[in-house]
DNA sequence: TGGGTCATGTACCAATTGGTACACTCGCGA
DNA sequence: TCGCGAGTGTACCAATTGGTACATGACCCA
């Protein structure tokens, strides 16, 4: 009921809603990947991240505000990676698309894809606070990979396929991986993928 | 209520029994197609296709037994795409995938497709109903596909690569296509993939 | 005709859910 | 010192869940 976010003086050391709210959805972020999303209840969330159901709802209003940040959260995490991969100037595309790879196959980040692709579901579903994540799903990611193709001399005409092709592949690799555990086959195709992408070394 | 497509006079009673499950997880798994497994109740359920929860429980046992036949029958869907791809003999690899791709982004399949990955983030969390489809999810596709390969002439050493590959591909740019909704942009992507794969005309 | 099996519906149960009411504590300004 | 408001816990609520007990009714075999 006092979700203010206009608090002028929030940083005068008052630790108040907005911080606790960001360090409990952080904690729920966690969990959710950790132990998925599909049965998420107030009560074991509360639990586990050290808090009782009360006080989600007290902070969050109902279960679906809080669902609606922890999609949110977990979005903002995927973009992080991306915006890590602009801070390494002067990579050529398939540095680009292999530290993209090396990124998301890291094994502490396993529960985080699982989420993404679980996530996806649900917004494939309609479920009101995943839907949001469809808009930037694709486009997000569009932009900064055809800009990459574009700058090393792709065909713009074709830069957007391109990037579009990339992506792709790389997520139907990631639910391979995921599914199968099967590492080495996995990357074993990406580098097949890489070789026609960019051209044999 | 009615039993009407089951002829008494014909076999023993078991027969009628073993029809009924069918005949129910089939409508089952069209509603689930339709309306997501995510939050089913054997309630809502039975109300859709016309049973009460009781005769669910009664029919199958549990709704876990229930959610197993319904991930056992919609992989069997998936399945007969497959065998229908092989009921065409003669054709190249490029012809398979784009046949394949034809039929997945048939819009008539899109509920089936939204929910294999539904079916597959619940497998990727443990479910215990789901976890079964993670054996046949690569391994099943990978066979014909990489026999594809090896026909068409393609290195044996990286026949299997190349499948694993294509197959990412398809499921990463039908993910795309069930969030987006841009077919044409998807097409265009596919198209480049094709042109890669198997080089220009 | 009568007994018995089986399919089905109704009513119910305990557990869990999201959400609310109220009481309590604690820090701060007057 | 008081009081007041914010943060928190306890107890509770109605709704929904999967699952069960029992009655009913249709059908088959003798």
């Amino acid at each position: 009921m006092h979700r203010d976010d206009a608090h002028p003086e929030g940083e005068a050391g008052h630790v108040t809603d907005r911080d606790r709210r960001a360090q409990l959805v952080d904690a729920a972020v966690d969990h959710v990947a950790a132990h998925g999303i599909v049965d998420l209840s107030l009560r074991r969330l509360g639990a586990a991240i050290g808090v009782s159901h009360r006080m989600l709802i007290h902070y969050f209003g109902s279960k679906e505000q809080l669902l609606v940040e922890i999609v949110r959260a977990s979005e903002r995490r995927q973009r992080g990676l991306l915006s890590r991969l602009h801070a390494e100037p002067g990579l050529s595309p398939a540095g680009v698309a292999r530290r993209l790879w090396q990124q998301l196959t890291d094994p502490r980040l396993a529960g985080q894809e699982r989420l993404f692709f679980e996530i996806c579901g649900h917004a494939l579903r309609g479920r009101p606070e995943a839907v949001p994540i469809l808009e930037g799903l694709v486009a997000d990611w569009l932009e900064p990979l055809a800009a990459a193709e574009v700058a090393a001399g792709a065909d713009p005409a074709t830069a957007y396929s391109r990037a579009r092709l990339g992506l792709a592949t790389v997520r139907g690799l990631l639910l391979d991986l995921l599914a199968t555990g099967d590492r080495a086959g996995v990357d074993a195709a990406m580098e097949e993928f890489l070789r026609l992408y960019y051209g044999p070394e």
